[in-house]
DNA sequence: AACTTGATTGCGCGATACGCAACAACGCTC
DNA sequence: GAGCGTTGTTGCGTATCGCGCAATCAAGTT
């Protein structure tokens, strides 16, 4: 009765999962190990919490106070949790962290990406890019080119205005508006459509901001339709910017409204493999 | 090649920390819930190797292939582990991003410092950092990237040694003499610049006590600077520390003089933040 | 001092997690 | 390409180990 168990145990599916824990009441997965499970539901309690006590959780859990405690002496004996005085509450520990940095040891924005970069330019079948800030220009780190005939010339190791593509707004706009300031020198002018006003690209910033995305058409190049979205850390801060480039001709405003979707979702679950999206 | 880091201290944590699950074949706690434990165990196991199979954490935790598959797929439900391919290898998950930056976010050290670090690093264009004592080394909390481009390594959540760095110097400089007495042991040697004397270290640490704030050019690594200040709490104490560090050719003396009002500054505001200074 | 709330701890039962062994995909070598 | 070794994955039966119960201790609160 305590348990709903259920007989069958690790069915190796992990693909939906569609929002997570939410706010659902109870943080369960009812699946593989049951005492883990509920540990670890622990640990996702406190998380939301911040602090709690062993009643607390054990309502939570729907488990006996017994159980919740002694599950709690396990995870503090791993330093994963720490009781504010003795015999009190308890919240997460430095162990959490420990764990932490060797997570983020292993996460570079080019692996994470690179999947996900494939899906995408297979969804559009255009040409992806991933790019970051360097110095003062954006700094294209990978590429994937998409299906068609056309290739476009291979940007990777190239240093690109930011002022004149989606890639470089997207990044400019993940600045402080001080930060900013300094990129808003030397708008050099690349085609009738780039923008060289300081006003009318703090303008644009704005908007892209608001918008979550980037476009830039025939701004860089005549013919050279781009989108572009940014990728975040575990702060929420700007580490990158993926983009889709094609040729203005192939993408029509549906087509690029399209993209715009594509981009932003792969984009998002970059942020999510990176860390990003605590609420 | 913006942050000339180290491997070092990345890779392993074994250098000092003697004791503590050591390098016994297993990480078993042997303490509270078994099964617990030993999903722990596991994540400690991975966190130590970056990556491993179930057939070879099994073998380090000395139980059956099937248990240890088990407790996997839990960990996995929860996303603290995933595996890199369909039928592969396991490594820790993004889920641990998630519960470190909930503990994080329950310091308010962390949460009032943020702010004023982000206006350190746009002022010196260089990474903050955000450390606190823990166990015998600091144990870095929170980085701000600088402005130049490549993320720098990550050091949050990595113990480092006190003798070497900024950050560490200032909290043992925050200790009382007997207190102090007891993390005078073991000054491993990372560079020729390293303090390893006893008696050196306490010159160094009298020293900081003196001017308010530690320096420390190519202590931990050659070619690397950093500059450091202690944030206090109400009572004076030092709860922590917040640094700025960059690549030597860039900081130069002069630069280390102006970083070195700045870092005394913030490191002010932060401990006015938390109640410091209040008449 | 009685009362309330919440963290800890023996105890005994039975659900549950474990070890075993077989299976299924690989990646080798010959 | 067949054979073989390795490694992740899964049914099954049993004994272990974790769980719920209830008692105990330690603080506040009235």
């Amino acid at each position: 009765m305590t348990t709903p168990v259920d007989a069958s145990v690790a069915s190796g599916n992990t693909a939906e999962v569609p929002d997570e824990t939410a706010s659902a009441p109870a943080a369960l997965t009812g699946q593989g190990v049951q005492s883990v499970d509920r540990a670890l539901a622990i640990l996702e309690v406190l998380a939301r919490r911040g602090e709690a006590g062993v009643t607390e959780i054990a309502a939570e859990l729907d488990v006996h106070k017994s159980t919740a405690f002694r599950l709690m002496v396990t995870l503090e004996a791993h330093r994963l949790v720490e009781q504010t005085v003795e015999r009190g509450r308890y919240r997460l520990g430095v162990g959490i962290l420990r764990l932490a940095g060797a997570t983020t040891a292993r996460l570079d924005v080019v692996q994470e990406a690179r999947p996900i970069g494939r899906q995408l330019a297979e969804a559009t079948g255009e040409t992806v890019n991933l790019a970051v800030l360097s110095e003062r220009s954006a700094l294209y780190l990978d590429q994937i080119a998409g299906s068609s005939a056309l290739q476009p010339h291979n940007w990777v190791g190239q240093h690109i205005p930011l002022h004149a593509t989606s890639n470089g707004k997207v990044l400019l706009a993940g600045l402080s508006d001080t930060a900013l300031e300094e990129f808003l020198d030397s708008l050099t002018t690349y085609t009738p459509h780039t923008i060289t006003e300081r006003s009318a690209l703090r303008a644009e910033v704005a908007q892209v901001r608001e918008q979550g995305y980037a476009l830039a058409i025939d701004e860089l190049e005549i013919g050279l339709t781009a989108i572009a979205a940014p990728i975040r850390n575990t702060q929420g801060d700007v580490v990158a910017s993926i983009s889709v480039s094609g040729p203005s001709f192939r993408l029509t405003a549906a087509r690029v409204e399209e993209a715009i979707r594509l981009v932003r979702d792969a984009a998002m679950e970059a942020s999510h493999r990176l860390g990003w999206g605590h609420r």
